[in-house]
DNA sequence: AAATAGAAATAAAAGGTTTTCGGAAACGTA
DNA sequence: TACGTTTCCGAAAACCTTTTATTTCTATTT
């Protein structure tokens, strides 16, 4: 018990204590020169005993820096913008940086309010997680501070924005079904206004037509959910008798075709491989059999948008808009068919 | 343009450009008395013009209040603490609150670093979330600060925490299948060792008990994994010829279940109703039939504990382990059984 | 016109740290 | 001893705001 008071205990009671004034103090705890070693270990023992803590409020005044940044999301209850956070807030806290956490909950109102606490709490720099990868208004040029998106995009190319290679992430997949055998590849995805499904769509495209390759019928559009794959594999299996691969654009679609096709008779993979997208491990380890999908590295998008962010702190942005590269988990479900 | 300077622009500018005083400046901006309302709105436009945002740190530094709290927890990837973490950031976000995020990964060094970090920034409190319903070691004697558990209670009764109801939720599960009509009912549930398994497995006793029944069988106990809940169908399907109702401890095990049993050629449910647990709206709103199941309110959860945090930083502290009920969503898979 | 009460504005202090600069002590050299 | 050099330590300023105590101004009353 050491008196637990009010006010909380300051550099001067450890100078008191110590012996010396509050200057040999900072620099004692500071690791600064000039200070004799001993001098120094009284110091130590002081604060030890005292258990001293910097006001970081009191430094961070007089340096003007408030060594934090603030995470802003638009989309509470999206899965995508979690990883991203997640791997922000790791890189930061392997630093000093401390990471404030503002939910805008897609509100414009709120999303004001959550940058004015921000700017008056004069926080080193902003990361905003989009909800989709569709660009969004950059807020850069209203504010004196640096700024990263993560997921989503800004729509200003002079932004420094981190963004999942959808268009690669496709062409992984397909390129991946093409080795291992198929031929007559679906594509199954979501809403056609998501940038998401049209840049998977293209990367179908583009990886077929490197193979000289029709894709099998047109890209079917529809909604993320398992309920949409279960639709799309009837309407499949009724018109693509050939069909030998599907690539699905989520991997709530690629549960829901892959339990059609099971009720349906089919043997997958050796009948039909199928690929899915997120590598959400909750689905994509529970499938049977389990699903090959599309990792899109949210994490690392999160890491690396947080390292970028402290480089622009330090006036070293990057402007762009940086693709960064999915990466393919192969499971059961894209092993080669059955020899006939 | 503004001319943005390395050097923001403080309240003696705004004092200069209003021809007024700082002192002045700070009554007119805060709303307090004795200003006349002709220079209150000369400050105004000043502090419009040059867009001064008061600098928190020195507010801060000055009153001993950081007006932040920390929000530590301790799984990343676990998805219990999400919605806990968003509800308890709504309830700050609203007031003037700012949210430190530290996530700790489970890392006990983390823990301690990210803690001399909040306690460095002067947190007017924290919110731990627990990664399971399991208490968790206190840490509340070694800090100075208010501190709330939520979901994972604090070891400590004498803390304040928050955590879901798993016996009430599981009563109100067995009495809802009662209620239609079921009379042999298992459970099948997550590892023994989870506490949340065993306060559910108690609620089914209970429930079932005030009825005057018998389990159908005894409380299987595997992992929280729609694998689970496949193996554990089979299982059931063969020992319980007249099974009709299954309790599953998650909605991962229940979708397992539901699975098999439609593969089995059970009507669903009509000869079987099955109710799960969590509410995960991914999983429960995309099963076959649609999925009965308890939800835990885990973001009113998250909002109660932030609401208490404010109230023990006001001094009016409710020590004790709360628990907070849950809440049953009827969908289709526990509809009446067919009449015979 | 003078006195006074009340309103409005200002000066100054406080909050805890870091940093700069000057001073003191210790030591070696002439 | 006198002096220069090095090493270590302390006084004080600076960061920006809020608040208290004080001063100035205005209007009212005598």
């Amino acid at each position: 018990m050491t008196g637990r008071r009010s006010r909380s205990v300051t550099i001067s009671d450890v100078a008191s204590l110590a012996g010396v004034s509050i200057a040999t103090v900072s620099k004692a705890l500071n690791g600064k020169d000039n200070v004799r070693p001993d001098t120094r270990r009284r110091v130590l023992e002081a604060a030890e005993q005292l258990s001293f803590r910097p006001n970081a409020l009191a430094r961070n005044l007089l340096t003007g820096q408030s060594r934090t940044v603030g995470l802003l999301t638009s989309d509470s209850v999206g899965r995508f913008g979690i990883p991203v956070l997640l791997g922000a807030e790791d890189a930061f806290g392997a630093g000093e940086m401390a990471v404030v956490l503002c939910d805008a909950r897609g509100d414009a109102i709120r999303e004001q309010h959550h940058l004015r606490m921000l700017l008056s709490r004069r926080v080193d720099g902003l990361i905003v997680v989009g909800e989709s990868t569709d660009p969004r208004p950059s807020i850069s040029r209203e504010l004196p501070i640096p700024v990263v998106y993560a997921y989503g995009p800004s729509d200003d190319p002079g932004d420094v924005s981190f963004t999942p290679d959808d268009v690669g992430g496709a062409v992984l997949a397909v390129r991946h079904l093409l080795a291992t055998g198929r031929r007559r590849i679906a594509h199954v995805t979501g809403p056609t206004h998501y940038k998401a499904a049209a840049d998977r769509a293209e990367g179908v495209r583009r990886a077929l037509g490197e193979a000289g390759l029709e894709q099998a019928g047109e890209t079917l559009y529809g909604a993320w959910s398992q309920r949409w794959g279960r639709q799309a594999a009837e309407m499949l299996l009724l018109t693509q008798p050939g069909l030998d691969a599907v690539f699905c654009g989520s991997d709530q679609i690629a549960a829901g075709f892959m339990e059609i096709a099971r009720e349906r008779g089919l043997r997958l993979p050796s009948d039909v491989a199928v690929i899915g997208y997120d590598n959400w491990e909750v689905l994509s380890a529970e499938t049977r059999p389990l699903l090959t999908s599309v990792d899109p590295n949210l994490e690392r998008l999160g890491h690396t948008a947080a390292q970028h962010l402290f480089a622009a702190i330090d006036g070293r942005a990057a402007p762009g808009v940086h693709s960064m590269p999915c990466r393919l988990v192969i499971r059961e479900s894209t092993a080669p068919p059955a020899p006939a």
